[in-house]
DNA sequence: ATGGTACAGATTGTTGAACAATCTGACAAG
DNA sequence: CTTGTCAGATTGTTCAACAATCTGTACCAT
């Protein structure tokens, strides 16, 4: 099975070496400059600490990492490639936004690659066991009110149910969509009602997928992403009742 | 429906501003020079004038289209996302070379992504006369032996069969998936040979659609991508044998 | 011969400054 | 209230230079 960790993505496209042994690793390329200050700024946004409508100028972003701006240049056009950032010709780019039409698009499509995931799990033994444990690890961290770990598990167990499909096209298109998803999740108030309820529907769905039972699994996937969509679009639709972001850091990141 | 007409994708994001009046298209934005010259080296390599396995070096590429060493950079990381060129770094940038398992990833998703369509264009008539229409030209194109022609609608009439799904997330995939799947074709000796068996499958298919034949054209969507498969992986495999790809131009576009 | 080292040349990575093109906002004129 | 104009700010692009890295070759020791 393939796994992409914690959602990082090969930044620099490397091709299997002709002469590689045995499919190790191959190393994982040196990060260039424009690359690691991609990766600053992509925790900035993902952890909130850089609110979506943000501007990010060239001149500052420059000055804060020390760096030139056609470098940053670049590591804005990386980040424009994960659609975490919008950008637009001589008007620079601004930290995404997500629309509710963007939300709908997102559980459109989930709503037609995970039960594909779920086909694949079903004869599945290493799989089934890989989603057993996810949900495990998210029952205990619910059960120790560590929100944060939870909303991991919970992206991790629908992340490795794409990843069944055994198509890294699928994946790479979902990693996407997770980041985006992401995006949206900042908007919340708080990841306990967020994330605490599809737990137990996570598990549920296991269960089924242990019992074989297709059809039931199927339906349980389905009703958890009609909930988990009409959740996040009323936070979206919202945003003034739903009290914004998650707190900022001490400085707010000023870029 | 979606449909995205050349293969061509926006490369700058835009976002749909507040005071749109009737939801009209929204100018598409102007390109940028990095991106006119994306363009140029993107139809040089799929209309195969720059074959697999050549190196774009940054000098050259600036020389040859009069513009800086900063914008070529900007153009290789366009085209490093679309993968067609690798991109590794302090090595320079390569025009893709298509592996066998690049050929039976593509195949392996596509065999997970076209039912999809299939399940969306069932009940959907506006689907179905627009694929119908593209088996129509493929008909007319094969009997005046214009192969290209065949190629495209061939290649449009899958595009649009995913189109119906009504995923951009899914669409933007398989566009990437196509772009791969052309480089594979220009490794393949005729044009006749690749695509003229394909123009009967697809009416076959599209006939299934119209009489809601479900199962029927499930498995012979099925059949055209194993047969295809093994078509494109026989050429790649052997890359001797084939003779290479498309006729060069008149000096070969040496950058 | 085999294997390793050192060097030079080529190519990419990054920088900084400069100018052109474009957008934004404010202010004046109708 | 709308329209035109203008200055300031920001992005787009270029250029020249240097640093970092890779490639191949010659050389040396075993």
């Amino acid at each position: 099975m393939f796994v992409a960790a914690d959602g990082g993505k090969p930044v620099v496209t490397s091709r299997a070496s002709a002469n590689d042994l045995g499919g190790l690793p191959a190393l994982p390329p040196r990060a260039s400059t424009a690359e690691h200050a991609a990766q600053m700024l992509r925790l900035q946004i993902t952890q909130g600490r850089l609110l979506p409508g943000t501007q990010l100028r060239e001149e500052r972003v420059s000055a804060a990492f020390a760096i030139s701006r056609n470098t940053v240049r670049e590591a804005f056009r990386l980040l424009s490639h994960e659609r975490l950032v919008d950008h637009t010709l001589n008007r620079g780019v601004y930290v995404r936004t997500v629309t509710p039409d963007d939300i709908r698009a997102i559980y459109e499509t989930r709503r037609l690659v995970e039960p594909l995931g779920v086909e694949a799990a079903i004869g599945d033994d290493t799989v089934q066991t890989a989603l057993r444990a996810l949900v495990d690890t998210a029952g205990i961290a619910a059960k120790r009110q560590e929100w944060d770990l939870v909303a991991t598990s919970d992206i991790d167990f629908h992340r490795a149910l794409v990843c069944a499909c055994n198509s890294t096209h699928l994946s790479a298109m979902f990693e996407h969509l997770l980041a985006e998803l992401r995006l949206a999740f900042l908007l919340l108030p708080d990841r306990r009602a967020l994330h605490e309820p599809y737990v137990v529907r996570n598990a549920r769905l296991v269960s089924q997928l242990d019992a074989g039972d297709r059809a039931g699994a199927l339906a349980e996937l389905s009703e958890y992403l009609d909930v988990a969509e009409r959740h996040v679009l009323k936070a979206v639709e919202h945003p003034a009742l739903t009290g914004g972001s998650v707190r900022l850091g001490t400085e707010g990141a000023n870029l």
